[in-house]
DNA sequence: CTCTGTCATGTTGCATGCAATCTCGCAGAC
DNA sequence: GTCTGCGAGATTGCATGCAACATGACAGAG
C-alpha cells in the first residue's frame, strides 16, 4: 500500500542518503541493536553505512528532535533509557491523545486505508497463531497504529502524537509477550477494525483507549513495554 | 534544577551558532517578518546571519520537525501556512492536550518557577495597561506558557506539545488585539499564577482549558489567532 | 597513598567545495 | 499561435577540512 516509505508524517523530508540512514538508524534502534544509552558516534555510522558524516548528522538530529536520542552539545548523541516511570507516563498520555485523533481518523478512512487496517489485523494474527517473532509483530503493530495517527486530517496533531508513542518503540528490547495480553490486543485490534468500518469515531476512540490503558496494565511490572 | 537555558525542552541542543540562528529564526517567523509560505534560502539566510550554511541548515531542520516550515526534497522550506480550519484544528487539540500538562506541572513548579509566573504575569499586565506592542506582548505569553509545559515532568510531553502551540504563533501576523479576550486572557492568566501558587493541578488545568477555549472562540472569525 | 595540574586523544561543530536536481525562460517546430 | 525541447541559472544535498571543546590518562607534588 504505497505509504510513505520513509518519509513518515513530519515530512522533515530531506534527501535520499538522508532518509536512508535515517531509516537505518531507527530500524535498528526500535530491534534493539543499539542498547538504551549507547552512544551512537557519526563517524563509526558514517563509515558502516558507505556515507559521509552529513547525512548521519541529520539523521540524528532528527532522532534528536523525535525524542529517540538524547544529544549533549559537544558530546553527541546516545539512545533515550527510559526508567520505569518514564514508561508509565508514556503510555499514560498515549492513553489521553492517542484515542483523540482515532476519533478524527475513523470518518476519514479512504477504502484503501480500511483495506490495510484489515490485512494488518490479518497479519498480526497468523503471527499469534504460529511462532510469534516480536520484532515483526511490533513492526505491523506500528504500522496498524500509525494509520490513525496519520489520517486524522491534522498534521500536527500527527507530529506530535508520534512524538509521544515514537520512543515507545526503544524499550521494546527485553519485551515478553503475556499470551493472554496478547489475545487482549488482537481482540481490540479487530474491534478497531470493525469501528473503522462502520465509521463510529467515538467507538473507535473507546476501543483505543481501553486497548492502551490495558497495555498499560500489562507492563506496569516491568521495565518493557508491550505496545501491542 | 540545573535549568537548560536555550535547549528548549526537547533539547536538540545542538552547537552555539546553530542554536543562535535558530532562536533568530524563530523569533522572525513568530513576529511576522516571514510572511506565510515564503521560501527560506540557506545562503541568502548565512549571508545574513554571518554564518555558513550549516547551522542554517540544522536550524531549518529543526524548524521542520517542529512543524514551523514546511520542506521538499530539493527546494528547500518554506514557512507554514495555515487555512483557517487549521487554526480552529490547533486550538481545539491545544484545549485538550496542554491542560493536561499544566496539571501535572504544577505540582512540580519551583519557587523559582512561581516566580518567574508571577513577573511574566505582571510585566503582561503592564503592557495591556499601557499601548501595547503586539510583539513582545506574545513573546512573554510564549514564555509563560512555556513554564507549564517545560515542567510537566515527561519530557516527550513537552515535546508533543511544543509541536502542537509552536506552530500556532506563525499565524499570530494578522492579528488584532481584541481589547476584551484580552482582558480576559489576563484574568486566566492571573487565575493560573493563583492557582500555580496554591499548588492545586486540577484548577489550573479548568482554567488553562477555558481559557485556550476562550482564545479560540475569539479568533473563529478570522484567519488569525489571538493566543494570549 | 591521594589529589591536582597538564597534556594527548577523540569527537563534535562550523566552514567550504563539488555534484545532482529542479526551475524557468527561450527558441524552434508544427 | 501553441506546444515541445533544450539550456542556463540557481538551490539543495553530500563530502571533506579545520578549529573548539570535552574526556581520560599520566606524572608530580603534598
Amino acid at each position: 500500500m504505497a505509504q510513505e516509505q520513509a518519509g513518515e508524517a513530519g515530512e522533515p523530508a530531506s534527501g535520499d542518503v538522508s532518509d536512508r540512514v535515517y531509516a537505518e538508524l531507527l530500524t535498528r534502534i526500535s530491534e534493539g541493536e543499539f542498547a538504551a544509552g549507547e552512544r551512537l558516534f557519526e563517524q563509526a555510522l558514517a563509515r558502516q553505512l558507505g556515507v559521509s558524516r552529513t547525512p548521519v548528522r541529520d539523521a540524528l538530529k532528527r532522532l534528536a528532535a523525535e525524542g529517540l536520542v538524547d544529544t549533549t552539545p559537544n558530546k553527541g548523541a546516545q539512545v533515550v533509557s527510559f526508567t520505569a516511570e518514564d514508561t508509565a507516563a508514556l503510555y499514560e498520555l498515549r492513553a489521553q491523545f492517542e484515542p483523540v485523533a482515532c476519533r478524527l481518523a475513523v470518518p476519514r478512512l479512504g477504502e484503501e486505508d480500511l483495506a490495510e487496517l484489515e490485512e494488518l489485523d490479518a497479519r498480526m494474527q497468523a503471527i499469534v497463531a504460529g511462532g510469534h517473532d516480536p520484532a515483526e509483530l511490533t513492526g505491523l503493530n506500528n504500522a496498524f497504529h500509525a494509520i490513525f495517527v496519520e489520517r486524522c486530517g491534522n498534521r500536527h496533531l500527527a507530529i506530535a502524537l508520534q512524538a509521544l508513542f515514537r520512543p515507545a518503540i526503544v524499550t521494546r528490547t527485553f519485551r515478553q509477550y503475556d499470551p493472554r495480553s496478547l489475545e487482549r490486543s488482537m481482540q481490540a485490534h479487530q474491534q478497531l477494525v470493525e469501528a473503522a468500518l462502520a465509521g463510529d469515531g467515538e467507538w473507535a476512540e473507546a476501543v483505543m483507549r481501553s486497548h492502551i490503558l490495558s497495555t498499560r496494565h500489562a507492563t506496569a511490572g516491568t521495565t518493557s513495554d508491550a505496545d501491542v
